[in-house]
RNA sequence: GCGCCUGUAGUUCAGUGGAUAGAACGUCGGCCUCCGGAGCCGAAAGUCGCAGGUUCAAAUCCUGCCAGGCGCACCA
């Protein structure tokens, strides 16, 4: 299925450029005055440019070739050197067809060829309860993986468990001190323990379900080692509840503790020291960082003590993740990763002999506010917002539709106060408030006796309102807009499109009737209306975000 | 000090080197005989952080400053 209209617009160029068309590479775009055309190009400059000849000769040539095309009805060529084009109502009539056809495969292409995407995402210490900072990597992973599952990739959603460490023997510690504590004895609480009150939940449950293995093991080690394992299970069922809440559902939880037990990690060194990436130095085994790094430092695979660090066992997870056939690794991380990723890159691409590098997606940190002040977040110190907080308070849909709303990139601010506030007149429900419509529509028609009949019977030229028409453009730039976001990794197109198409049903919503006494108009909007619903569904969907029938 | 990210309307954010920089919220003014008013129409609101440069064309690319976030571990 494909149902792109620039890349169709694309091909023709290409086609009438002949044999000498090894053109540079064709951007289409929306134009921002209608009378410049519903897509449009610049490509007569670029083309003037690397061939010398005139732009308007290379723009009138383009034009003489291309309004043959029946999906166009005009191509204009505009000073200084624009060539724009109108889509022609064949072809909207026939996309609204293929719309109700098609319904939530409209907008599905071939285009990943099945190949097979890891996405790792969240990956969170199951240190303590997922805060609202993991919510932004949820939301944008969990919506790139729908995306890229859409346009043809075969995904794996995964979550990395970091149950190795210092962190997990801290945290161990922390909920044994707390054990003390109910057992009524004073004990001094490390000051780099985890100081929230989920410690003391997790003790008081560790007290009653684990009864006999703490009266019977008296080693330390051992009883920090189960308690370690006890409070790694209760914490890591937590997070997947939170994160199911949150509409997230991973397709497999991969323990770091495994490559030990197969033994990865022992290969993954040996083999970096094959190739000579590797030297030691103080007792420490170190990472040839500057040999594909300049200005950077070494890093430490192996410590004095003879543990292997993050960074050795990452590059071991990575390596697994090639082994099990993936394409394409995604690695969502929080910007506290930034220095790291790459080191990891070159790492895992100087292994792999078709060097293959994972792709790492930084998103800046969210900054908390309760109206005019900022809240600080820190799992060690027990002060975090967490996200089952978030979802009591807003939702997980306008949680969701906020986190993935904006570029990665943004730092952006979030008000918990607002988004509680606002929540009545916030753009998710203006979405979903047109999906909600259209069903009271067709609730109507059916108690009227109405019913959609096969589209292709349906006289769909008599949609001829400018409402009508907009609407109808609009839908036949969807599944662009969905190539666009997989192919750039960023979800948050979506949301404009799905915006503006909610705000076009609604002019055309006050302006005209659905249901009147002509039957035919009728059906056809009927049709009309029932696109945008499908159009509308779908990006809720991709972003993990419901379409309710009812508000 | 070095590296990455950010700076666009009062606020939160869009903006693929192109044509007169957009939306939402907030503010102000209009619209309910009729499929859901969580809606629609209109208005005000901008030195795109600052200064140079490249280009026929810069919010966008380059350089230098200023401000903020995050890194720069034998932590993860």
């Amino acid at each position: 299925m494909n149902n792109s209209l620039k890349k169709l617009i694309e091909d023709s160029i290409i086609e009438a450029l002949g044999e000498q068309g090894n053109s540079p590479p064709i951007f289409i775009t929306q134009p921002k005055k209608r009378e410049w055309g519903d897509l449009s190009t610049n490509l007569p400059f670029s083309l003037s440019r690397k061939t010398g000849e005139s732009i308007s000769k290379i723009g009138e040539r383009l034009v003489s070739s291309l309004k043959k095309k029946n999906f166009l009805s005009r191509v204009e060529f505009t000073p200084p050197g624009f060539l724009n084009f109108f889509i022609s109502s064949q072809y909207l009539v026939r996309t609204l067809k293929n719309v109700l056809l098609q319904r939530e495969n409209f907008a599905s292409f071939s285009y990943g060829k099945g190949k097979k995407v890891h996405i790792d995402f969240v990956s969170a210490n199951p240190t303590g309860p997922l805060h609202i900072g993991h919510a932004r990597g949820a939301a944008i992973g969990d919506s790139l993986a729908n995306i890229l599952s859409k346009v043809g990739y075969k995904v794996e959603r995964e979550y990395y468990i970091c149950d190795v460490g210092g962190q997990i023997e801290r945290l161990s510690r922390s909920v044994w001190v707390r054990l003390q504590e109910l057992e009524g004895k004073r004990v001094f609480f490390p000051e780099d323990g985890y100081k929230g009150d989920y410690v003391i939940e997790i003790a008081r449950k560790a007290k009653k379900d684990l009864k006999e293995e703490l009266s019977t093991e008296k080693k330390e080690e051992r009883l920090l080692d189960l308690l370690g394992k006890f409070t790694v299970k209760e914490i890591l069922k937590e997070i997947k509840k939170d994160l199911e809440d949150f509409g997230v559902k991973y397709d497999s939880w991969f323990a770091e503790s495994t490559l030990y037990e197969n033994r990865e990690i022992f290969k993954t060194i040996d083999e970096l020291q094959k190739r000579g990436y590797t030297y030691e130095k103080d007792g420490a085994l170190w990472f040839k960082a500057s040999l594909f790094l300049k200005e950077e430092k070494d890093r430490v695979l192996k410590r004095k003590n003879g543990e292997y660090t993050y960074f050795a066992r990452d590059i071991s997870y990575h390596q697994n993740k090639l082994s099990r056939g993936f394409d394409r690794m995604i690695n969502v991380w929080g910007q506290d990763h930034i220095g790291y990723a790459p080191f990891l890159k070159v790492a895992v691409e100087n292994l792999d002999p078709f060097h293959r590098s994972p792709e790492i997606i930084i998103y800046q940190f969210v900054t908390l506010m309760r109206g005019k002040e900022k809240i600080s977040a820190s799992t060690r110190e027990g002060e975090f917002i967490s996200l089952r907080e978030v979802l009591n308070e807003i939702g997980k849909d306008v949680a969701r539709f906020f986190f993935v709303s904006c570029n990665a990139d943004t730092h952006l601010k979030f008000d918990l106060e607002l988004a509680k506030k606002q929540s009545a007149e916030n753009p998710v429900f203006y979405i979903q408030y047109a999906h909600a419509r259209i069903c009271s529509i067709f609730k109507k028609a059916k108690k009227e006796g109405i019913k959609l009949e096969d589209p292709e019977k349906i006289r769909l030229t008599s949609l001829g309102e400018p409402e009508e028409i907009k609407i109808m453009k609009k839908i036949c730039l969807y599944p662009d807009v969905v190539k666009e976001a997989a192919e750039a990794l960023e979800p948050h197109h979506l949301v404009g499109y799905a915006e503006e198409l909610a705000a076009l049903f609604h002019q055309f919503y006050t302006k005209h009737r659905v249901i009147s006494d002509d039957k035919i108009l009728t059906l056809a909007r009927l049709c009309l209306v029932e696109a945008v619903r499908i159009v509308i569904e779908d990006t809720l969907t991709l972003l993990g975000i419901s379409a309710p029938q009812m508000m």
